[in-house]
DNA sequence: TTGTACGCGTTATCAC
DNA sequence: GTGATAACGCGTACAA
């Protein structure tokens, strides 16, 4: 058969054998410089050839389907094991149905223990589908998530889960119209109507806040992120309702916004507590944010009420224990790819809305009276 | 062209188009349940007749080559952009090399910040080479480590970035022999010869202990993990070996193995501090064990000189903030993935051996005098 | 500047 | 039970 074109082959690799007739395997890592013959990978026709059977033999072998001699799947095993073939699932894929099994998954940033936690999630349940994840982080960057979605879909992947950076979704219908399942988490799409889960933001936010009214606190500090958020602002939106159904008038000067950043949270505080007529209490509306809040007030030697939002490990150990209002991220996460597994076996409900419960717990930060 | 082909597909549509000939797209999400034209995923093909150019012009356009006529390169813009046309990089790679852009990352447990802080250092490397990661967890799990690698093999990964859980790899030999690049992060390979990046594990270890001899503990405990696990057994070693510069006597009793379950870590405080002749102090071999040990202490109410090792958020805001050995976990991830671009870009060196360094981090916990 | 023929490795169809 | 052949969507080689 087709001898020409390994002739082809091993010529090329001639240059590279030694005087013996042997590639030079011995001198570095597998061999690696050297062209042998097993640097060629195994296909279904070599693995047929091997075993000198056809094609679609092997390929009846590799995916243990039906209508194969015993004898002759033995014969064929052999082979595999001895070429080590494996099967290419990109020239599978392709041929079947031009999706892989491969879910795509895109959040702001890995290293931010409220998105490993989703990832865990979504991993845990992909694994159990059978499915691989690829994961990437969109550094809250819009023009990069729209880059990372398209790098997904065009690696064909099965369905995306996606914490939004951007505020304008339309860009997703094109794909979402093929029938790619298109999950939204934490954050809703803009402009596009299809499945989200997200946090109850605002009720876990009036949770807090009122537990902070319950305690005597009448001027409540909020030290928040990019207020374009819908998490922040939902988080905001709950602190404002809660104040509101207590009769407590809004004041905009104890409202820090867009302090993302440790040292802007950090300087929040200094501008909170220096106030003519400071807050008693502080609300901070993120994980990251609370963290540089107590640095800050330790630096500082304070000690002022606190609620934050998203538990953190060790916030039980702190000198003064946090006060947080919690949830289950992992939930989230394994949540989000369930449904995205039911949308890919033939859920054709219309768009999910998935809310994830928050709970207040309660340690001692929240407990603290007014000053 | 051929036309017989898309006839078929144009018929089998018809059947779910309404009585006027329109798909029923308004009734649910994305038109779901039908099958309308939108539906097909368009192809250069599709591409092609529909500006009125061969395939070929259209993969021209695609992937920006020269040599297409500035109103021919327009028009097909135009229709790409019209049918939101989208490469398969599947059959690209396909036809290509056989391989993805897109490598493959084993981890224990996304969950830990040890393993999300190398996750982000690999993806940021891996977007600066247009790469994405497949990340997936392996539990721990030889058997769980061995599938997810042949699941990224079978996706061509063009690479593998590992943390093993097994202590076998001779099973990778195959696809490193052909050219695959395996790297191993953190613990080494059993019976393979690739690149490796560790810590420096027993320096670090043996830096920590060596602090709390210098301030006067003779009689150290050690709560660590399985001591099949490289890090731990280095760890430990490093232990040892600082005590044998000191002449301190290696006692048994205070070493309590296999304590990676937040319980049994627990327990192990209790069976140290309870001997006849108790330690003075403990060093911790991973950030999972130090707080599970530090949350012990605070239930205990005891305190107890304490070095742990891997660095951990609010270390340093505990009641006693706790003395570490740091390291960069992040910088970790990116060296691997500099390295496997490297190997992808030619580098045919001999199997690399990287170590990145660690660091004595003074907090307190770690300089409280014996009892 | 543009197009044609073929092949990448696999699966589906339909013979034998 | 087994095999020949076409096709998936794209890129390469070469012709026009």
């Amino acid at each position: 058969m087709n001898d020409g074109c390994n002739e082809g082959r091993d010529e090329g690799n001639d240059v590279m054998l030694n005087e013996h007739g042997f590639s030079s395997d011995e001198q570095g890592s597998f061999g690696e410089g050297s062209v042998d013959a097993s640097k060629i990978r195994p296909t279904m026709q070599s693995v047929a050839k091997a075993a000198g059977v056809s094609l679609k033999t092997v390929s009846r072998v590799v995916n243990n389907e039906p209508n194969v001699g015993i004898d002759t799947r033995e014969k064929v095993s052999k082979a595999i094991e001895e070429l080590s073939f494996r099967r290419n699932d990109l020239a599978r894929n392709l041929r079947q149905g031009q999706i892989s099994t491969t879910i795509g998954l895109i959040i702001e940033d890995i290293a931010n223990p409220f998105y490993s936690n989703i990832a865990h999630g979504v991993e845990k349940v992909a694994q159990r589908y059978h499915y691989m994840v690829i994961i990437s982080n969109s550094e809250e960057n819009a023009q990069r998530e729209q880059e990372l979605s398209n790098a997904l879909f065009r690696r064909r992947v099965a369905g995306l889960l996606i914490v939004p950076a951007s505020h304008d979704h339309s860009y997703l219908l094109p794909e979402a119209r093929l029938g790619t399942p298109i999950i939204f988490l934490d954050r809703p799409p803009d402009h596009l109507y299809t499945d989200t889960i997200l946090l109850d933001n605002r009720g876990g936010a009036r949770k807090g806040i009122e537990h902070l009214i319950a305690h005597g606190h009448r001027r409540i500090g909020v030290i928040g992120g990019d207020p374009q958020v819908y998490s922040g602002a939902e988080r905001l939106a709950g602190y404002r309702e809660a104040l509101a159904a207590h009769a407590i008038p809004y004041d905009e000067a104890l409202l820090c916004s867009n302090r993302d950043e440790p040292l802007k949270a950090q300087e929040a505080v200094y501008e909170l507590l220096t106030l003519a007529d400071p807050p008693t209490a502080l609300f901070t509306t993120n994980n990251r944010i609370s963290i540089a809040v107590i640095r800050a007030l330790y630096s500082m030697q304070r000690q002022v009420a606190l609620v934050g939002f998203d538990d953190f490990e060790l916030a039980e150990l702190l000198p003064v224990p946090i006060t947080v209002i919690a949830h289950d991220a992992a939930a989230l996460g394994e949540q989000a790819a369930e449904l995205l597994f039911a949308r890919l076996h033939g859920d054709d409900r219309l768009p999910q809305h998935l809310i994830i419960p928050t709970e207040l717990v309660v340690r001692g930060s929240g407990e603290l009276p007014p000053e």
